[in-house]
RNA sequence: GCCGAAGUGGCGGAAUUGGCAGACGCGCACGACUCAAAAUCGUGUUCCCGCAAGGAGUGUGGGUUCGAGUCCCACCUUCGGCACCA
């Protein structure tokens, strides 16, 4: 008997797949399409990690099956190949970004074959490539064109560390989500994207995509923080009356209000202290706010600090006057950056009015003529009526809600509104290994976009890197240039765009990966999008995966795409864990893929990840679970092997298989059939259909050798073509070995007769008040009656009910009878 | 505080619609083969007591039901996200 040797097979089979290119997608339109894909690495240094092998080993499985199921698939990869880590390695060893990327994008991709998995390389891309972000420019100008490009002044995120700015999405707990360190906040000019614009189609969407793990569609709803409430506003007299519009969840408590806080940042507080003896006090503070991190500022435990301005505003409904405070708590880019103080009815007013002696007023209480305890000791947050309300007593509070709404609207001093936690897209990286913005500023033009045919505006080689400034502000020969415009001497924009504007789109470049002219065509986009699987990993809930579905809405809009939604099924697979930690070099607990690959085969690498977990859930490590998966594929192998006389001669199938053995074996196998196809297909719970195979083998081991041979060879047949998705290469071999035309790969998938998973009789359990006390065996179509019977009439429950009284049976056809007995 | 997920043997996990809890695998034990070992094949393996019959058992406490890992209520623990959000 030949011996299983993984190495060999592997690399015979990938050469050929290769030469036959199997996998090149197939682009026959009478088959329904399908189009799988995982998220594309970033090329670091490192090569290839158990992570990658994880999503690729799923994402191989999905593909192979759809294609085995008459999809035509499309299957392709990439890598996300902008960012920071090629220029540190700049600085750091005086290499050259692109030729370091380039390197190590050579080496994934080498990796990335011996795994076996089935991508249609011709439709290969790499984001930092010309032919790529020459598009990627273009939609940036599409995306100036549209209006939702735009510079602006702002306070932004600074990461000191990388020396770029930040989006939002990119500082994680008041840290740079790429090097840990802390987040400071600088006024400077930058470009945005208006995703803002799209805050409500982004949160209706989700609601269409049923397919997306409630967790990731929880995370992108709370990112999205949509409010309503109403947007009130005060003036302020003694400063021409300037209009100060405070956000409010509860215009209910409008009348409750004794003071007002605006954020440090407010464009007013100059205005409101100029002159007074707070001035000084007021503008200290301001700058010692700006020094604070955003964690210190903003941490729930931060006392609440806060300063009278000396100025008051007037109440819209009252004209009372109200007096003006400064305080940390109080945020610039969230609502207005003014917030109404209601201590009597919410639990933070109530601490900051305790704090600094301001007047506590309630205007609810719990019923009409129950007023509440005064003084109160905390904030009463309940519903009830209002009081001291003027014109609105007695109004239930959520009624009044919306009508103190509708009023403040009707006296147009505000109105019913909705506000969003997200913030615009800050896209401008001040760095150099990045899709150049392709925009050009002229003094007597301003800024001008580059021409479309001008594309692509390449990264210049003759730049600097010292660690210290943008390295493309130190070459002459890209910052230097002339106005499309007006011709005259001009400058170009040295930012670089956020590296996840790169991989907004790049699955929407595979369904044309190669056309010189667009980024893709509106037929090429047409065919095959959405995505119909995307697995990747949960860390990119609300980054990538947002940013994706934006720019799908907007190229949706452009009538680019068919869809405004990328993904329509999304899997985030868990991470892998040795010893309950994440692997990681500085835990040292790091299993290489490629070591396991060399020592057992990429097939029981693959069979290991599939089966230890499903997908979506973190996976532990262990070396012997990877010994029983070698151990498994032996045993098929062995399995085949020790029928190969069976595939030498020709065995005719002769009608019904006659012995219990050959019925029970044949069930077996249909019934397998239906278990993997479902939990493929339906529930992408990879590892019980593996075990569900696993039982297959454990049956055609206690096959008798006596029995029908027909009937085995065709459990053994089903075998290999079911395990086909999972383990590619050693199911190829044991195809030819069986003596077969053409690949496994490109075998229609086995369908399951239902008739055959009928069993003649079925054994059921049989219970006393719910504890199984006897299992009989029964005709399969047995009537109630009968079963009945037939569970009342065995030895061992007659002892049972013997003097009790039988109150009740229950009988679940194939199942179970119940009696209940007391 | 709000939102989401999870809690089942020594371990990874299974039980899809309320119907025999622990499939499949790992580990362990025993047996066969062998001079021996490895490999392989077979048997057993939730816990407790026991020769057996039996009893307990899916984080905790209640409930619904003939019947609950699964449904309902109240809690506990762990993980993840958001958070002075007005």
């Amino acid at each position: 008997m030949r011996e299983y040797t993984p190495k060999e097979i592997e690399r015979k089979w990938q050469q050929a797949w290769q030469e036959a290119r199997l996998h090149h997608t197939d682009e026959d339109e009478s088959k329904p399409k399908y189009y799988a894909l995982e998220q594309f690495p970033y090329p670091s240094g490192e090569g290839l990690h158990m992570g990658h092998m994880r999503v690729y080993s799923i994402g191989d499985v999905v593909a192979r099956f759809r294609r085995m199921n008459g999809y035509r698939v499309l299957h392709p990869m990439g890598a996300d190949a902008f960012g920071l880590p090629a220029e540190n390695a700049a600085i750091n060893r005086g290499i050259n970004p692109g030729e370091w990327t380039l390197s190590n994008m050579e080496r994934i991709r080498k990796e990335q074959a011996l795994i076996g998995a089935s991508y249609d390389w011709d439709r290969y891309l790499g984001t930092c490539l010309p032919e790529y972000y020459k598009f990627t420019q273009w939609l940036f100008l599409l995306f100036y064109e549209r209006g939702l490009a735009y510079r602006k002044k702002a306070f932004v995120n600074w990461c000191p560390d990388c020396n770029t700015v930040l989006a939002n999405e990119q500082v994680e707990d008041g840290k740079c989500w790429r090097c840990d360190s802390e987040v400071t906040k600088k006024e400077l000019e930058q470009w945005f994207l208006r995703i803002t614009d799209y805050a409500e189609r982004l949160l209706e969407g989700l609601d269409r995509l049923p397919d997306w793990p409630d967790k990731v569609r929880a995370m992108q709803r709370n990112w999205i923080g949509k409010s309503e409430g109403a947007h009130v506003t005060f003036t302020v007299p003694e400063c021409d009356d300037e209009p100060v519009t405070v956000f409010t969840t509860r215009p209910d408590t409008l009348f409750g209000v004794t003071y007002m806080v605006v954020a440090p940042e407010h464009p007013l507080v100059p205005r409101l202290v100029k002159g007074k003896e707070t001035e000084a006090d007021v503008l200290a503070f301001i700058e010692q706010m700006k020094k604070q991190s955003e964690i210190e500022r903003t941490s729930t435990e931060a006392e609440k600090v806060g300063l009278f301005t000396g100025a008051y505003a007037k109440h819209p409904l009252t004209g009372e006057k109200v007096p003006i405070w400064v305080a940390n708590y109080v945020l610039m880019d969230y609502g207005t950056g003014a917030v109404m103080g209601v201590p009597a009815h919410d639990e933070r007013d109530f601490q900051f009015a305790s704090k600094y002696g301001l007047p506590i007023k309630v205007v609810i209480q719990p019923a009409a003529g129950e007023p509440l305890p005064e003084p109160l000791t905390e904030a009463y947050t309940e519903d009830g009526v209002l009081t001291g309300s003027g014109d609105f007593d007695g109004m239930p509070n959520r009624q009044a809600v919306k009508e103190i709404a509708k009023f403040l609207e009707e006296r147009k001093q505000g109105g019913w509104t909705t506000t969003y936690r997200l913030r615009d897209w800050l896209i401008s990286r001040q760095r150099y290994w990045g899709t150049p913005i392709p925009m050009i500023y002229c003094d007597s033009c301003g800024a001008v976009p580059v021409p479309k045919e001008q594309l692509p505006v390449m990264l210049p080689e003759d730049v600097v890197f010292d660690g210290k400034r943008n390295p493309l502000t130190t070459s002459d020969t890209f910052v230097q240039t002339t106005c499309p415009r007006c011709g005259n001497k001009a400058r170009r924009e040295t930012d670089t765009m956020d590296t996840f504007i790169d991989s907004s789109w790049y699955f929407m470049r595979y369904t044309d990966a190669q056309n010189e002219n667009e980024p893709f065509t509106p037929e090429s986009a047409a065919k095959w999008l959405p995505v119909d699987e995307y697995i990747g990993g949960i860390e990119h809930a609300v980054l990538h995966l947002l940013y994706s579905r934006f720019f799908t809405k907007v190229l949706y809009d452009a009538g680019l795409v068919p869809v405004d939604e990328p993904f329509k099924s999304l899997l985030t697979q868990g991470m892998v864990l040795k010893d309950g930690f994440k692997m990681s070099k500085s835990k040292g607990n790091v299993v290489s893929p490629l070591e396991i690959i060399e020592k057992y085969g990429a097939d029981t690498a693959r069979l290991f990840i599939l089966f230890a977990a499903p997908p979506d859930r973190d996976l532990e490590w262990s070396d012997s679970g990877v010994e029983g998966s070698y151990r498994f594929i032996n045993r098929v192998w062995r399995l085949i092997a020790q029928h190969e006389a069976l595939f030498v001669q020709d065995i005719p199938v002769q009608g019904e298989p006659q012995s219990g053995e050959a019925k029970e074996l044949r069930r077996l196998m249909h019934q397998t059939i239906k278990k993997v196809t479902s939990e493929i297909g339906e529930r992408s719970h990879f590892n019980t259909a593996i075990s569900a195979i696993m039982e297959l083998v454990n049956g055609l081991y206690a096959y008798p050798e006596h029995a029908d041979r027909a009937v085995l060879k065709e459990a053994l047949e089903t075998l290999v073509v079911l395990l086909a998705p999972f383990v590619p290469h050693v199911t190829e071999e044991l195809w030819q070995s069986m003596g077969k035309e053409g690949s496994v790969h490109r075998v229609d998938w086995p369908t399951y007769d239902e008739r055959a998973l009928v069993l003649d009789e079925v054994e059921i359990a049989v219970q006393i008040n719910g504890k199984v006390r006897d299992k009989l065996v029964v005709a399969t179509g047995a009537s109630r009656e009968e079963v009945e019977k037939q569970a009342l009439e065995t030895e061992r429950i007659q002892a049972l009910i013997e003097g009790k009284t039988v109150r009740k049976v229950i009988v679940v056809p194939g199942k179970l009878v119940n009696i209940v007995a007391n």
